[in-house]
DNA sequence: CGGCATCCATTTTGATACTG
DNA sequence: CAGTATCAAAATGGATGCCG
C-alpha cells in the first residue's frame, strides 16, 4: 500500500502522503489524548473496521508516527500511543478543528456519534496561551462517566484521557452540557452558574478557568440557501 | 456523493468530511496562493483528471468553500477562488505544511514534481510573525518563469501568485535554488551572498528579509532505519 | 479481548476519449 | 481551453470466521 502518491515536491503534499487517507487523521486525533488500545480505538472509530484500522496502525508505525506499547501494570495489555513525530500533528489536527468549530459546527445530526474526549480536544484548540500566563494548574474534568485531566502551564496546555494525580481543581458536568460548552450554546461561566457543572478545588484556578479558552464566533459557509 | 460521512459530532470529523478526500487539500493549496483557472490547477496537479477535479472543485462550491469567478479583462476567462471560510483554511494547510518541512522532507524523487507557488506557499508556513514587527513591505519573487509577491504587514503576511504592483524590493532566483532555499540547503543569506540570488530595491526591506522566515530543523521519523 | 484473513457489495479513483 | 462521459483498477465497509 501507500503506492498512491501524490508524488509532489511540496512539504503538504508529502505530509498528506503519510496522514491523508480516510481514517488517518482522525486516529491520530484519538491518540493525542493519550494511548489507547485496539478496541477503544475502534469504539471511537465507528464504521471502521478491524482489518482497515490495523493496517493503519501498520502504516502509522512503519512510518514513525505511532509504536506499540504494552500498559504498564496492572493493564498490562497493548496499545498504542504516537512518537515525537506523530505527537507534533497535533497543531494541524488543532487547526483542522478550529476551522470546523468556526466553519462547520452547525446542529448536531441524529445519526452522529459523540465522545468527550473529542470536545476535551475541542477545547485545547480554543486555548488562549495569552490567557494563560502565569498559570500553572492542573485540571480535572469529569464528564459524563469519562475522565480528563488539562495541564496548564505558562502558555502550554497538554489535555490527557484519565484522572489527574493531584489536580488543583475539578470540574464535573453531563455529557450534555458539557457538549453544549464547546459547541457555544453554553459558556463556561453560565454552566457554573446554573449548575450545570460543579466545581471545586483552587479558587484561584477555578477563577481562571474560565478565560483559559476562545472559542470562534460561528459562521456559516453558504451564502443563502433558502431565501424567504 | 458525500454520503460518506464519518458522522461524528467532532469539529475536525465535520471539516474532514469536508476537504479530507483525495485532493481537495492540495486544490486548496494551490487555491490559497490566488484564483486559478481549471487547466493551471490541473497542471499543478499531475494525476488529478478532469473528471475529479471537476467534480471536486463543484463539491467545494456546493459547501460554500469556493466559487466560480471571472478574471478581470484582459483575461475574461472562468477561474476559481476561494470564499472567506475556504481562505481561512490557509492555517491548517500550512500547518501541515511546518510539520512536513520538519518530518517528512528528505531528500526530492525523481518522480516528484516541483512548483515554485509551493515553496512560497513554504515560506508562509514558516513566516515569524514578532520578527515582522514593525515592518510594512512587499516583496516580489521572481522564480524560474513564476512570480510571486508577499505582503509584509506588522506581524502578518499574504502571500499572492503574480507580480506585484509596487514591490519594496525584488528578488530573482532559480527554480532549483529556491528549492534549496526551502529544503534549507541553503540560506537566504548565502543565496544572496553567492549569487545565486539576486536582490534589488529597498535596503531596509531587503535586509529584514532575511530573517522573517524560520525554517524547523529537520528531523527524521523513523528510529534507525539500517543500523550499521 | 486483540488482531489477522477472507469474501464481496459499493465507492472512489485514474486514465482516456470526446464535445462545445 | 473548459468540462463531460466512460470504463477499469483500487480503496473502503461490513460481515464473518479464526486463533492466541
Amino acid at each position: 500500500m501507500e503506492q498512491r502518491t501524490y508524488n509532489q515536491y511540496c512539504a503538504t503534499a508529502r505530509t498528506l502522503d503519510l496522514v491523508g487517507e480516510r481514517w488517518t487523521l482522525l486516529l491520530i486525533r484519538e491518540l493525542l489524548t493519550g494511548p489507547k488500545r485496539f478496541g477503544d480505538l475502534q469504539a471511537g472509530l465507528r464504521g471502521l473496521g478491524t482489518g482497515l484500522l490495523s493496517a493503519r496502525l501498520k502504516h502509522l508505525e512503519a512510518e514513525g508516527l505511532a509504536h506499540k506499547i504494552t500498559l504498564p501494570p496492572p493493564a498490562r495489555t497493548p496499545a498504542y500511543a504516537l512518537t515525537e513525530a506523530g505527537e507534533e500533528l497535533g497543531p494541524a489536527v488543532l487547526a483542522l478543528a478550529r476551522w470546523g468549530l468556526k466553519w462547520a459546527m452547525d446542529e448536531r445530526r441524529e445519526t452522529e456519534t459523540f465522545h468527550p474526549g473529542w470536545a476535551v480536544l475541542g477545547l485545547r484548540a480554543c486555548f488562549d496561551p495569552d490567557a494563560a500566563a502565569g498559570l500553572r494548574a492542573v485540571y480535572e474534568f469529569r464528564v459524563g462517566d469519562e475522565f480528563f485531566h488539562a495541564r496548564v502551564d505558562e502558555g502550554t496546555i497538554e489535555t490527557l484521557h484519565g484522572p489527574a494525580q493531584h489536580p488543583d481543581a475539578v470540574l464535573t458536568i453531563g455529557q450534555d452540557d458539557f457538549l453544549r460548552l464547546t459547541g457555544q450554546d453554553l459558556t463556561l461561566a453560565e454552566a457554573i452558574e446554573t449548575g450545570a457543572a460543579s466545581v471545586s478545588g483552587d479558587a484561584e484556578a477555578l477563577t481562571r478557568l474560565r478565560g483559559l479558552f476562545r472559542l470562534p464566533h460561528r459562521r456559516d459557509r453558504k451564502p443563502d440557501t433558502a431565501a424567504p
